[in-house]
DNA sequence: ATGCATGAGGC
DNA sequence: CCTCATGCATA
């Protein structure tokens, strides 16, 4: 496998020392221009359609009028110029993150549950109660504390156009060196993706699953580094994740894979750990895009990959869906698409 | 494994 | 309202 995926990165370079495990600025603000640009009575793209070809002549009908829209509405292909960002941020800080996950599942500590060397067990007086809100409030917790989002881990700087991609700031320094390793070695796609395969080979020799790890995470006690749900560690050993994350990332996942090999090496067994099953809270329901309605929004987004609030909300109409589900569909598509044209180019 | 969602940080 | 890192829910 010699294929990587993140995406390029419109924002690799951090210059400044940031801080600590994450940062790096984000937001590119870039093609605003483009967004506005069509508010014109009868040029805009989407106004054009009507509901009759909306089943699926939608799709083809959208890809169409780009080639016609120069008429009338062509100001949103603008530029898209992407700046990429600086940096902010120092701090000096604190690294450890506050609060840690208290969620009454935590039957195992780092793979050991009872009576590792680490004590880690985490859970607090908590019992689960909101359920979901609770993890997100662990780690987002510190996530604001340190700087820019969330976790602690992520963002590294990019994939190796700075010189040195770790330790600039004394306490990244010392968390990468807590973490034992070092920041230089890691940028490198080739270097993420041997270490992805070999952390999901060695996992499995342990019988660990994605979701153990995760939230083994957080009795590593690393500062800034809390638990990780499956479906994150999962995209690591896929490459799944942008590029920056992945370099943020693999230190740890390093570090609990040393661990829990040391740990299993005088490994014993204690079967204890049962798990509370959280009582059910209100579960979240994932909307589902029809087929249909995915077709269009893919054609939609082959011509404006960022519409504009107006225009998504037109589209939101002509396909009866909420306007907020197609503004994030437009998010997640972004992103996906990040990752696909990155690992298009590796 | 992956689709839709949330939220922080930033313009 | 965007981007990013992440997560819950689900196929």
């Amino acid at each position: 496998m010699t294929m990587s995926m993140y995406p390029s990165p419109d924002k690799m370079k951090m210059g400044t020392p940031g801080c600590f495990p994450g940062r790096y600025s984000p937001s590119y603000r870039g093609p605003d221009q483009m967004r506005r640009c069509m508010t014109n009575p009868s040029g805009d793209i989407f106004s054009g359609l009507n509901d009759g070809i909306l089943s699926r002549a939608e799709a083809l009908a959208a890809v169409d009028i780009q080639k016609h829209q120069s008429s009338h509405a062509h100001t949103q292909m603008s530029t898209q110029l992407k700046h990429d960002v600086m940096y902010h941020h120092g701090m000096g800080g604190p690294p450890q993150r506050p609060l840690q996950m208290h969620h009454t599942m935590d039957g195992l500590d780092m793979l050991d549950p009872a009576n590792s060397m680490t004590t880690l067990t985490p859970m607090s007086d908590t019992p689960i109660s909101s359920s979901h809100h609770q993890l997100h409030g662990s780690y987002h917790g510190m996530n604001h504390m340190m700087g820019h989002h969330h976790g602690g881990p992520l963002s590294g700087h990019t994939t190796g156009h700075h010189g040195h991609p770790g330790a600039h700031h004394p306490a990244m320094a010392a968390a990468v060196a807590a973490a034992g390793l070092h920041p230089d070695t890691d940028t490198d796609p080739r270097e993420l993706e041997a270490f992805a395969e070999r952390f999901k080979q060695r996992r499995i020799k342990l019988g660990v699953t994605q979701a153990d790890v995760g939230k083994a995470l957080a009795n590593l006690k690393l500062p800034g580094v809390g638990a990780l749900s499956q479906s994150t560690i999962c995209r690591f050993e896929s490459l799944t994740l942008s590029h920056n994350n992945m370099i943020a990332l693999k230190p740890i996942l390093q570090a609990w894979l040393e661990e829990a090999e040391a740990q299993a090496k005088n490994k014993r067994r204690d079967p204890d750990a049962p798990s509370v099953l959280p009582a059910g809270e209100k579960k979240r329901k994932r909307t589902s895009i029809a087929a249909p309605e995915k077709r269009s929004l893919e054609a939609y987004f082959a011509v404006q990959p960022r519409p504009s609030g107006e225009k998504i909300a037109a589209i939101a109409e002509k396909l009866d869906l909420k306007k907020n589900v197609v503004r994030v569909w437009f998010c997640n598509q972004r992103q996906k698409q990040k990752r696909m044209k990155f690992a298009a180019q590796h």
